[in-house]
DNA sequence: AATAGAAGCGGACCGCAGTCCGTTTTGATC
DNA sequence: GATCAAAACGGACTGCGGTCCGCTTCTATT
């Protein structure tokens, strides 16, 4: 189970020092003490810095960002989805038609953002290239794969953009939180997008 | 010739103080000169103020915040773009047929992105309810009524949504300015997309 | 012209993300 | 156990968006 994780693993043969190790447990605990307290949007560096015992320097030498350590955070629940759709069960997994595949992707996303989409949204907010970030890559490509494989042969790179587009977390939680559109109505809609898209070669 | 503005336009019999006139051109004036000088991006609210020779609090009190200003800056071109697929000639404008019409508005919309995209994503960036801006719900409505006509049933609200966000300034200015996408690729996939979608009802 | 009060002004101030650099900790080597 | 370079640390510092509030300027009224 090969996954894609958010944050560059260390290359092998370079241990991390015992006290970068510690250093990062407390805060990862701090952090998700504090969004449980706060919101993701409630937490600041200075107060995990702070909550954590250490300097605000080794928050940001850890995570790089504001933006890094909200990926961090996400990326036990991104390992997840990613398993579940490339090597999970049909009809999201290997194995079944690739428009079911398509639609389950999109049904799985939403429910996803509905239960991470506050974390996801900190993470996105002014990452620059938040759409080169590898999940996001990784994401892209198994659309495009999808679109390949249901026979679509008009451009399935930018096709793939597009859907992506469509299931930003912004969007879907605004859908959701502000218009009160209710999710089943969402997947409906990406079920009849995604079947015309591919539909008829 | 009726456009919807940008800003709320002072309602009517309450006209502006003439030193706050005065200070609001002026500031006008600084901003498009910095950003000139500086890029979008590059301009300071606290240099705006500096440049123009006023407060930083005059400057918040007038736009309110960075992303107002940029909404400011941008509101000619919005009212331009507004104005041509409201009243303007076919097959932007009205006569032409629904799916031509969509089309021109996806092509209009990339080529106004690659035009005016800097401000249009600093206007964006951290605009917690971007989506409820009033030039965004005009495109909205513009887009559902387009594919109602078009003959679409199946939820066309959403529908329109999806398709606003394919066209959201970030993800094309990054695919043009990161992957180096040809324009015209971006307009061919969106015709492509929409003539899928509103093919067949 | 005098007046009053509302509208506008300005810049000190706040909290935040992110940087910098002198100091401390660590672990490999002898 | 002593030594040392590299890694990590911490907190003062910077620059930003945005707020606040005492002061100034305008305009309507007489």
């Amino acid at each position: 189970m090969c996954v894609v994780s958010l944050i560059p693993i260390r290359p092998g043969l370079e241990p991390e020092r015992r006290d970068a190790a510690r250093n990062r447990e407390l805060l990862l605990r701090a952090a998700r003490e504090l969004i449980e307290e706060c919101g993701a949007d409630g937490l600041t560096m200075g107060t995990l810095a702070q909550r954590a015992g250490v300097g605000k320097g080794t928050v940001f030498r850890r995570f790089g960002s504001r933006a890094g350590l909200m990926m961090t955070l996400l990326s036990d629940a991104e390992a997840g989805f990613q398993g579940r759709f490339m090597f999970g069960p049909p009809p999201l997994g290997p194995g079944a038609p690739p428009l079911e595949r398509l639609i389950a992707f999109g049904e799985e996303r939403i429910a996803w953002v509905l239960e991470f989409g506050e974390l996801a949204r900190a993470a996105d907010v002014s990452a620059y290239n938040r759409f080169d970030v590898p999940a996001a890559v990784l994401w892209h490509r198994h659309l495009e794969m999808l679109l390949r494989e249901a026979g679509l042969t008009a451009d399935p790179w930018l096709m793939a953009t597009s859907l992506s587009a469509v299931l930003e977390p912004e969007r879907i939680l605004h859908a959701v939180r502000v218009h009160q559109i209710a999710p089943e109505r969402l997947a409906a809609s990406w079920r009849e997008l995604v079947s015309r898209v591919v539909r008829g070669a």
